[in-house]
DNA sequence: ACAACTGTATTAGTCGTATAATACAGTCAG
DNA sequence: CTGACTGTATTATACGACTAATACAGTTGT
């Protein structure tokens, strides 16, 4: 099951979004496999602090994007094949891809520079 | 006068922080200088499309941190010295070399895999 | 002095996020 | 079967971000 004590909250950002990519992430890194069971709202939102409803709405998003499967009384499951964690393995990539470079270019720094950055940080 | 030609939205961060941070950028680029005349609240709300009090609440916290100077009736000009500006640029950088390099772990990407795809996406 | 700008402040309203307190029906292991 | 879980839904409340419409006093160029 899906582990959630390196979620750490940014602010600014919905928690529900954050919610949605953190388990994106796991599925990614392959940590989130197809058919692992989901733990139930009223526990992640325990665990989390928060409130049921902001995870129904994280899990309602995965399950609109036909990621995770949900059965009124029974538990939920990830529903995964290849296509699926390629899909959105590219959606993150390039996105945090596009967001750091933007930010960086912006500040006015060089490729290398950013490269030298990034590899500095990476502890 | 600092430009938001290149100014782009990001959905889910209040425009205000945006607008901080656009400002911010320009002054770790060199772009933003110590007495430069910032573009009236009337004025940049126009540009970018957003209420007068958004700017109003960006400029506030510019002042807030010794980065701007305001006084009624006349413009608003940059303060910035050697020291306020390194400042600004080790806030900056952290926070975006911190906040990608979580990211790109999490998602089971190496060292070298990372520097590959900032290296990709630099364009 | 005057007009056209400035910064600043106030009030009212919308919208999205999130909480809180429930309620109800379906699933499933003992 | 029963009880303890599930998912799902509803209502009310609160708060922050943002918009809209003003208002007023200070400044600056002509």
């Amino acid at each position: 099951m899906i582990s959630f004590d390196d979620f750490i909250a940014e602010d600014g950002i919905p928690i529900y979004l954050q919610v949605v990519r953190h388990i994106k992430r796991g599925i990614v890194a392959g940590i989130v496999l197809n058919g692992d069971e989901v733990p139930s709202r009223r526990v992640l939102s325990a665990l989390l602090g928060v409130n049921p409803n902001t995870i129904q709405k994280s899990y309602a998003i995965l399950e609109g994007e036909k990621l995770m499967e949900s059965h009124s009384g029974a538990k939920s499951y990830m529903v995964l094949d290849e296509e699926s964690v390629a899909r959105v393995r590219s959606q993150l990539l390039e996105n945090d891809a596009t967001t750091v470079v933007n930010s960086l270019k912006q500040m006015g720094l060089s490729k290398e520079e950013a490269l030298a950055l990034i590899e500095n940080y990476w502890e």
